[in-house]
DNA sequence: TATGAATGAGAGTTCATTCAT
DNA sequence: CATGAATGAACTCTCATTCAT
């Protein structure tokens, strides 16, 4: 005899929720597989619906895609742009150093977040991540350039773009790091060391 | 009447020729598309073959995205951890910076090799991403890590091996600025800028 | 002007049906071409579905010939196992001989149903072959044997098996006979010849 | 350093020993895997040559199949026709009985040697099985009735098909026993086995 | 004669997506 | 809104066969 199943699925959810469920799923699955290593059928049981549901919140996979990962990437990369700005009237060294280590901690925070976002982006093909280095990723790093510029007092706009590069690269081998090693981050410590050898080198 | 079409195909290569040729091809796409973006029927088109004749020199597309990408990659990777090793012996300060940024070129070298295949096997999914940070990336940084512990006298070795991956991630991110930039990448003055970075910290 | 196709094909069927459907078309053609003969495609034709509707319901093309060819082969041929057991009871000549006769009209109609099943499970490669002789065909030899020793008050059970052996090979032949042939079967007349043969020789 | 292989391969062998050598090969691939099972590279490997010298030998596949199996089948099917004609003459029981046997000793070696080859060209398809049933087996089995109708003093000729079917049934069940069960088979005890079978029914 | 290299055709299977309910 | 059923298109891979040497 056949014991009729109850399903643990929520029905008739409210929209706005049922599609977060999705995007959130979705996302679990593209950082996990890939933009082309993710099938809709893993994205629709990570989500506890079927995949026909999919195709009522997005058109397509690739729609999906830019909504779980693009876009919160795009919005969690805009954030230390805004915060990074006021350098230069800071008046004393230790000020300054103040300013530059909170800056810092702000973009390593910012890239914990990001991280799994952007390398899932970044690097599913050659030409999105090249579109999305030219789009997102190059904008903010002239920023923090520019800011660099007026706080470390740097004339030359090309070394300053070189030090915004090496914060990019400081915090991105970081937090790989412990993503890999499955390691806990330890954002103020990070910051420290990155904040101690932009400043003066290897102690 | 018809014209006989003389092939532009150069038909019967030997063997090792026709492999490499393949290699290459295979290379080229996985690195334009990535592991699941890249398609066997593009691989063999760019080959100028048949996709039949992949399956002559490989047995699956995974074998040949190993021959193509993971292979190269633990090659290339292995190079600057047998140079970077005798820091030791540096008697002053200037020869010290001196074998400094000799070690640093070497990285940044590799990197510049090494980058498409790296983030092409790093970043194809978590799982795989993790493997080869694991087996092939962490053991070059332990070694940089030992290097820069002597080279720079540091006693903590936590540190020596954020120094380390410190390196990594400027070399990192240098190269990805130039490879999306499309731009060439002055290999002496990246490595003098790391250089003085490391040493000195933002001039 | 285009006018809409009424497709004739049978849409949205209840999978326990559809399944059904797909089994009994992939029987015909299994029997018509053999395992490696068939083609998925042909099933499908057959079926009156599409190729990837077949992988909705069988995971593989074995699983489909195991569904389709060999459970129902090893479900039929279970069958004159459980009847052929009563010999032992019987008091007269004739009335043995009654028993006889029943016993193979079932064994004869059980080939009859079988024989398609039989020969495309049983010569579609010599390894499936022998497994199934092992498994499936000599253990109702034994039983039809014990059957046989008792019945016919035969000691010898080498010489029992022989006579068990021999019903099936006389069933067999005159059930392929009519295969080929394409006449149809009169069981009662086989039954009745094959009864007669085996108790008194070629009259 | 790599030595150079000698190859076991008989180069440049007189045709007719060749095309022998292949045929022997796709004789046993084609028995062990039937016709659509077997792949001319098993069968090229088993000849030890290469797949392209099949074909200076064989058009197709197929023609091999036919050299292989269908050829030597119908051969050696024949024999047992012209031996066992003269039965009319006997004329004592014991005689006949003898004679019978002798013809039967005949079939039953027949069938030891026809048998693989039997199954794997009956039973590869339900085309060439038919047509092998008609062009071969059954004008055979006539050929035995015939022998039957007069050796028994049967009139009726149906039954006297009934008989000649039985002969081919009890030799066929006994070899595919011996054949599965990979015992050796013991002609003359089968001979006389079926034999009595056929004169007396069981002992 | 024989082979190493290559391929056209097509196999089984997967997957994003659609449609009827 | 959500799903069960189904599919078009395309995928990786195989196989009988051919061609140039």
């Amino acid at each position: 005899m056949v014991t009729k199943k109850t399903k643990n699925i929520t029905r008739r959810l409210p929209p706005a929720e049922r599609k977060q469920q999705i995007v959130e799923a979705a996302r679990r699955v593209f950082i996990r597989m890939g933009l082309n290593g993710a099938r809709t059928k893993d994205i629709a049981e990570e989500a506890s619906v079927t995949e026909p549901t999919l195709y009522i919140y997005f058109n397509t996979k690739q729609d999906l895609f830019d909504a779980a990962i693009v876009e919160p990437l795009q919005k969690l990369i805009k954030l230390p742009k805004m915060k990074g700005v006021d350098y230069a009237e800071a008046p004393s060294a230790k000020e300054k150093r103040e300013i530059c280590r909170t800056a810092i901690k702000e973009i390593v925070t910012s890239m914990a977040d990001v991280y799994p976002l952007l390398i899932t982006a970044q690097f599913s093909d050659q030409e999105s991540g090249t579109a999305i280095y030219n789009h997102n990723i190059y904008p903010i790093l002239k920023e923090i350039g520019k800011a660099a510029s007026v706080g470390f007092d740097i004339p030359d706009s090309d070394y300053a773009e070189f030090v915004a590069l090496s914060t990019f690269g400081l915090s991105f081998s970081i937090v790989m790091h412990h993503h890999y090693m499955n390691l806990p981050l330890d954002i103020d410590k990070a910051s420290d060391r990155i904040t101690g050898l932009l400043l003066d080198g290897v102690a």
